[in-house]
DNA sequence: GTCTATAAATGGATAGAC
DNA sequence: GTCTATCCATTTATAGAC
């Protein structure tokens, strides 16, 4: 019913982002889309006329997912482990089945072959999440509930590649992999 | 002159696990093998008649790939973080230019659309790695190199994710990134 | 906005000559 | 082992009618 409610463009995209995840960009074709979505390839090119153009929507679309995310997560209630919960939760939410990455995860995967026009925007959301897992783990450090040396821009990114990583392998080895990850990485940032 | 002495076969080989490391999987064709090793496709196919066949065989390289650089860190001289070292420098070998990621991750990647006959032999040299590491992680603890708690083997998959997600990361955000998280990991392991 | 039709290129694969 | 030639399916993309 919602999903009726959105336009084609939104639909097509929110379809795109789902093959993103599952098969990476350069493995999924109009024609895949056209067939889930009931139209013709020629409809689609008419939205978004260069595959390009549809990827840079869909940089667009992980954008929007991150500022909701991290927003809800700023304002989740409780300890910064708790929000630290609700991040890994966001992960996780992308990965129904074990069957889905962490879309970032997926572009880098297909950099040697990306659209050019795309690399800076991939650049950018990278940075705008480290940014992110940095402010919370700083957070945590100065309440005193986190410890850890080192430099937290470094923590950050040991931290976002553990959530990411453990969402790859889990398509291989199954969703326990991911927990464990997790709760190690949690030990290590409390003891 | 080395290269020369090579068989085909093993041409082939070498130069398939160079574009799965930069391009991925489904990113190489055999036009690519057959343009850079100046012969022709149906030549390619008659070393490799599927695609799926020189999948195999990529899988079967890394795992000498793999024997050989585990041997090479069990025998290295010197303390658990001098192996772990060794372990890392051979991550590094495969990123030269910051062009190249883990072959490994490569695959996993791609796991929507790999070849079937492919996926269990992932699986196992992912296996054979984690134990691997896991055998070091375990040697530092014992010896108190190492001061780290939870279970060894959710520490191990830490390790691994964080040299190999450092290294999909470098190829957007450059070297730097490699070496900081290399530092932190190991940060968090000794302190 | 969606369709039919079509183009041009590429990818995986095979047959058969040398 | 390598080649030429060829096949068929797929992919990205465009033109033009409705």
């Amino acid at each position: 019913m919602q999903i009726r409610l959105k336009n084609r463009k939104e639909q097509i995209v929110s379809l795109a982002l789902d093959l993103l995840q599952t098969r990476g960009f350069e493995n999924f074709s109009y024609q895949d889309l056209s067939r889930e979505l009931g139209i013709t390839k020629a409809s689609i090119h008419h939205h978004f006329p260069k595959k390009e153009d549809l990827g840079i929507a869909l940089c667009h679309a992980i954008e929007v997912w991150h500022e909701r995310e991290f927003s809800k997560t700023r304002n989740h209630p409780g300890s910064t482990i708790e929000k630290l919960d609700c991040y890994v939760n966001g992960c996780l939410r992308y990965a129904c089945g074990d069957k889905k990455i962490c879309p970032l995860s997926s572009l880098q995967a297909d950099i040697g072959t990306l659209p050019e026009a795309m690399r800076p925007a991939l650049k950018r959301l990278d940075d705008h999440e480290l940014d992110f897992i940095a402010e919370l783990l700083e957070q945590g450090q100065q309440s005193g509930e986190l410890k850890f040396a080192g430099p937290v821009r470094s923590q950050a990114i040991l931290f976002v590649l553990a959530c990411k990583g453990a969402l790859q392998y889990s398509r291989v080895h199954g969703r326990q992999i991911f927990d464990d990850t997790m709760n190690q990485m949690k030990t290590l940032l409390i003891a």
